[in-house]
DNA sequence: GAATATAGTCTGCGTAACAGCATATATTTC
DNA sequence: GAAATATATGCTGTTACGCAGACTATATTC
């Protein structure tokens, strides 16, 4: 890439996007990192229930405020069918509760209870420990970069996929 | 939080990894870009069975070539169990055949067909163009810039995972 | 050549996702 | 304001998928 758009008919320049990547390498790279990255987070939070995706719920409640369960089954592209028994198991911990919405009364608003705030707080170190771990072979600008790249990226499709990806809906709803 | 760690004792120092981040936004982030890249990779590669699978596969097995079937598995992260019937597809759809490995006649060599070579060139280009379209919204320094990062981090997982994710067999068995 | 290790396959189990239906409430239409 | 439609959630049953474990064939080690 960058070798495109030197030609003036465009269609083609596709072909060569990554020098020295073979097409396909960038998910099988995308792929590594968050497996292996999924180790050590899992290991980070193997106190909450469910694991990663009960930290992401929790962590979803308590910093972005959804408004019912379909904005947090969106943010984090869980069905809405998992999204139940998921729920479930946190409200069992005690971390979360359903009330109702005060808008809505078909919707429950899932909120934190003090136990879970305490929870999510303590593993949010964890989590911060685990994704420097991750992050150990970069320097800090190189960490920098790829955060701010990364960030800019999942905005971006987020943005274009509304239908893969409904965080819209958690965006004007949250 | 980013309250926490404002005091002098250092290894507290790993909470604050990524400012602007919540801690677990990087695996956010990197799951919403790998799913919205998948959706594109999967539509480009429609025709392959097995789908993305199908295509790493053939695509590990004409540019890495492979010596055997296990160092296919380790390669892509999929279980050998798995592999067996993954092959199996392949194999029904012409893509690739099973031929005795030339120096241990335990083990299989998988070795792509003239109609998968074939395939997996026409289909190339698609994935390259979808990786494109992945990454639309970044210029080409920084995509350039990401792809450097991404391809530097996931060698260095790599090597510090060998269980997880034992492409090293693969990296000297290929 | 006996014992142990490895490559690949097959079988059965458990989990987890999804489609489809049901219920309660909102919203729109007339 | 009554009827029709849409939405939020929950429940049920089916399906698929990955993985543990057993099995066969071949290598390697002693």
């Amino acid at each position: 890439m960058g070798a495109m758009a030197t030609t003036a008919h465009a269609p083609l320049s596709l072909d060569k996007p990554l020098p020295g990547f073979i097409p396909g390498d960038l998910a099988w790279h995308l792929g590594m990192i968050l497996r292996g990255h999924q180790t050590h987070f899992a290991q980070a939070v193997e106190e909450m229930p469910c694991s990663v995706r009960g930290y992401q719920m929790l962590s979803t409640v308590v910093h972005h405020d959804p408004a019912n369960q379909q904005a947090l089954g969106a943010h984090l592209g869980i069905d809405r069918t998992v999204l139940t028994y998921l729920i479930d198991d946190l409200v069992e911990a005690g971390l979360v509760e359903r009330v109702p919405a005060p808008t809505d009364r078909r919707a429950r608003k899932i909120v934190a209870t003090e136990q879970g705030t305490e929870l999510l707080t303590r593993l949010e170190s964890r989590v911060a420990a685990a994704e420097q771990t991750l992050l150990a072979e970069l320097d800090a600008a190189e960490s920098a970069q790829l955060a701010g790249l990364v960030s800019k990226l999942s905005m971006a499709i987020h943005r274009a996929q509304p239908g893969a990806n409904p965080c819209e809906a958690m965006d004007h709803l949250g």
